[in-house]
DNA sequence: GCGACAG
DNA sequence: ATCTTGTCGC
């Protein structure tokens, strides 16, 4: 019988790590065949202060004009501590339940965070798109691990990021003169076609209009939920 | 043992 | 990630 769920969330980081260990295997480093990329979703979580409970969700893209289409979002309690290497964990829970809300299933996904560019090649975009069965791009704002030699300063400029011998990714320049994005292919996804979607999501900002779109919408809802307990406090 | 360390 | 106002620069 085909399971309905890659596993379940509540381990512990040493198990989290092993299960890293056995999930980096699925990984597949090419697009499927005869892929074609109609609408675009990207996907981010926000959380308050101290609080231990997050807010998670999507936009979903329209790939030539990138025009929103569609949207979901959930809050959820975070279960899991945030440990480098082990991000997934963290974001991913509340990232399923929006999921299940998400009416309009994008071709592709791009999370903020890395991809192959992991120290056991299982970033949180490889994760993911595990999870969901989608292409997936991971596009960081910094580096977890490897190292990039110098890059041009205009816009497409690029250079290979190392770690171990290998190439895991790429310091991409989506703004002249701005710091670059770390690109990483997740799953069903190669690092060309990686660089050249963050390329083609990208224009005025730094980062993909998909991650903007996503982080504002997270952001919203999380102050909604906010305001929502405040409500609940004072009455 | 000493740093580094996505969000 | 989040806490936060003004401020430097194209």
């Amino acid at each position: 019988m085909e399971r309905e769920t890659l596993h379940g969330w509540n381990l512990t980081p040493t198990e989290a790590v092993a299960l890293q260990r056995e999930l980096r295997e699925r990984v597949v480093l090419r697009v499927p065949e005869g892929w074609k990329v109609e609408r675009v979703a990207g996907a981010d979580i926000s959380m308050s202060r101290g609080e231990p409970w997050a807010s998670g969700g999507f936009v979903v893209l329209d790939a030539q004009t990138r025009a929103p289409v569609a949207q979901a979002s959930a809050v959820t309690r975070l279960s899991f501590p945030y440990v480098p290497g082990l991000l997934s964990f963290r974001e991913l829970p509340v990232l399923e339940e929006a999921w299940a809300r998400l009416e309009v299933r994008p071709d592709l996904l791009i999370f903020d965070g890395q991809g192959t560019a992991h120290p056991r090649r299982l970033g949180l975009a490889c994760h993911g798109g595990l999870l969901f069965g989608v292409p997936s791009i991971g596009c960081a704002k910094s580096l977890l691990v490897g190292k990039h030699g110098p890059l041009g300063e205009e816009r497409g400029a690029v250079a290979d990021i190392l770690h171990q011998g290998e190439v895991v990714g790429r310091a991409v320049r989506t703004r002249s003169k701005v710091a670059p994005v770390y690109v990483s292919p997740g799953h069903l996804m190669d690092l060309p076609t990686a660089v050249e979607w963050v390329l083609r999501m990208t224009s005025r900002y730094r980062e993909p209009e998909t991650t903007r779109h996503a982080h504002r919408l997270v952001n919203e809802v999380r102050r909604a939920a906010l305001a929502d307990k405040a409500r609940t406090w004072d009455e």
